[in-house]
DNA sequence: TATGAATGAGAGTTCATTCAT
DNA sequence: TATGAATGAACTCTCATTCAT
């Protein structure tokens, strides 16, 4: 959704962020020179600074738009999965596992380069990633409540699931072994496994959902 | 004990890796510049060339010397760790928690900074960066085979295991809720459940052991 | 003509080329700074890299334009003077002496600081040094053949003269005591007798051509 | 003579002098760094510290020793070859040649890198310079003065000979095609000619001294 | 007689950024 | 909607030099 009427109307300022994204990914914030971005977007060194007032401002810009994509979808699935917490974090890692290789780039960018913003800007980020966290946590604490998941360190646990969806973008390649659906299949099933979902409900009773990312 | 007599002898010499460590820890490779190592490290810009011919090769120590650390206790850590998958898993996870906290800051530069090395030194990184991942993936393995661990899909397992215990540095303090210790007892705890380890016997018997980071 | 359009369009540009011969003259390319450069030229360091990719290529620069400025004029003037090696000979040394006077520091940086290139760019002077060898060389062997230079030692002769004119950057001064007009009479005296033109006709029967170089 | 005793006593100093010689030659004086010096002599950065006090007294000493060398052996020349100006004139520019060969990368030194020096050694180089100048210049005017030399314009004439054969060091080659004694027959020959010495007795009588040069 | 350790100054080069057009 | 020209600051790295040993 977002930036639609923006990619038709104001080409250049997609094409800068795109390149933005794809060169911060490769070579990191501080090893990404504007030089690079606008080589990479086929335009003029000072375009950048005719879309953005600043490299900082253009990650930032980079970082929250991932962050608002991904969870504008998050919460759109959650309402679609009903209330049990089970299915709930079901098509939750589906969804991130799909958001994470289908967004690699952005994903990379929000994952290892938020830190390199200013305090300011840092800010602004940093609440979209706490409201990030505190959705996954909030299903996997629903289950625990429910007895659902039986995990002794259900903090923890978030932590570890969230870590390893994460990782999915430093290794991932579309050439690779397995499919994103066979992808979906495995981490969901380290999460259940990990949080200890109940043994006889314990796998999502439906199949997997190959459908498209949303975004 | 690698570094000890360095230490001693060239004094300027492991300032100036230690302040390496913690700048590149905290900016980045690309976000740190020479002057912020050498102000970290109380002395001059120009000592850090008198002992390494680049910035580069200050890099590829750092990142080299943690893992020849990681790997040296590790393969000791196994040969005293008995036969059973188990219990090596056990010893092995607990040890990587433990060197995770311990050596954060070199774990960091470690785990994010590697692939801003050339493709040169990239090379002698990456044969180092390999043999630590087919250190935990053989004792996985060979759990499979025993029939200790169960899980479906052992490859990724490990990838996730590893995710999750990679991620210690990026969020632990001192300061914070969970002792060394008891991270150590969650990871473990997570690692057994995700693999998937047979019921009965899957919760290693001893208890914790707390002792000191081997290094 | 060379560089009028560039002189008008881009003046920063031919400043700095004119400031980098200068300094390049009197400093030599190693001993000349590129903050020397740019201050004599009233622009900021950074100048200097928006036209040049780097120091190495402004002196490459540098060569070229020289080297091409002399072998156009040099082939203009031997088309010009007739099929008798002495005339050719005789308007090839007063041009020479002309352009070594008119383009000093531009002679003196292609004299001397060729050597300084790196084996990329040398190679591409070197091409034009031979060029601008061969040229007066042919002459040379011509009134050889021709019976009109009776020297037994052509090639060196040809070293030997050469050698001479292109002292002259070395050491002219516009405050000296003769003219340039004056030192293309002696040098063209000493040329025809190093090379032991036949007597008679030794001398070229017109007067000096004190005409402004050509360039 | 010079560095007899001190090369049998201070092999160190030797050795960096030699290698400055070498280096200086090769990359020119601002091209040369104290640590090429010090590799090339096989000692370390801090030796050519104690033997000298500076990088420029280094190539101040390397210009007035290879100076001194040429004065010592050029006076002594000039007193063994009679009267005559034209036998003089044969035996120095024999000399020049044998000496430029001979010691063809203090030659380059002394030609090229003299403008170098700092202005109080600079001066200190420059009496020597002039000395050296003043010597071939007293032996063609006493020439001209004697009826020999028939030259209208003796001051450059004398520099032109001096010209030419101080090219000798830019490109001689130990591999090339013509022997040192060749070249002493060729370049007294250009003299002799440039200086239009009278016919029938203009070529000295006697055959080349092809002895060593004397040092 | 030499050297290892260290440094301040300066090298060439790249940086993010500005501004007139 | 863009860009060419330019810059100050900072970059990595090398320089000549010093000094305790």
């Amino acid at each position: 959704m977002a930036g639609t009427s923006e990619t038709r109307t104001r080409p250049g300022r997609a094409a800068l962020l795109t390149a933005a994204r794809r060169t911060f990914s490769s070579k990191g914030y501080d090893g990404a020179s504007i030089r690079d971005i606008a080589q990479e977007a086929g335009l003029s060194l000072s375009a950048l600074y005719y879309y953005f007032p600043s490299k900082q401002d253009a990650l930032l810009e980079l970082i929250c738009s991932t962050f608002d994509d991904f969870l504008g979808s998050a919460h759109a699935i959650l309402q679609e999965s009903g209330e049990d917490a089970r299915s709930q974090l079901d098509a939750l890692i589906r969804f991130i596992v799909r958001f994470r290789i289908a967004n690699r780039e952005g994903s990379r960018v929000l994952l290892r380069e938020t830190e390199r913003l200013d305090p300011e800007r840092l800010e602004i980020a940093r609440a979209r990633q706490i409201a990030s966290n505190e959705l996954i946590k909030g299903v996997v604490l629903r289950g625990v409540e429910q007895g659902h998941f039986r995990t002794p360190y259900p903090e923890e646990a978030v932590r570890a699931v969230v870590s390893f969806c994460n990782s999915l973008p430093l290794w991932y390649r579309e050439d690779g072994r397995l499919s994103p659906a066979q992808l979906e299949e495995r981490y969901t099933h380290f999460a259940f496994r990990l949080l200890e979902a109940e043994p006889e409900t314990s796998c999502r009773p439906g199949a997997a959902s190959p459908g498209a990312v949303r975004t």
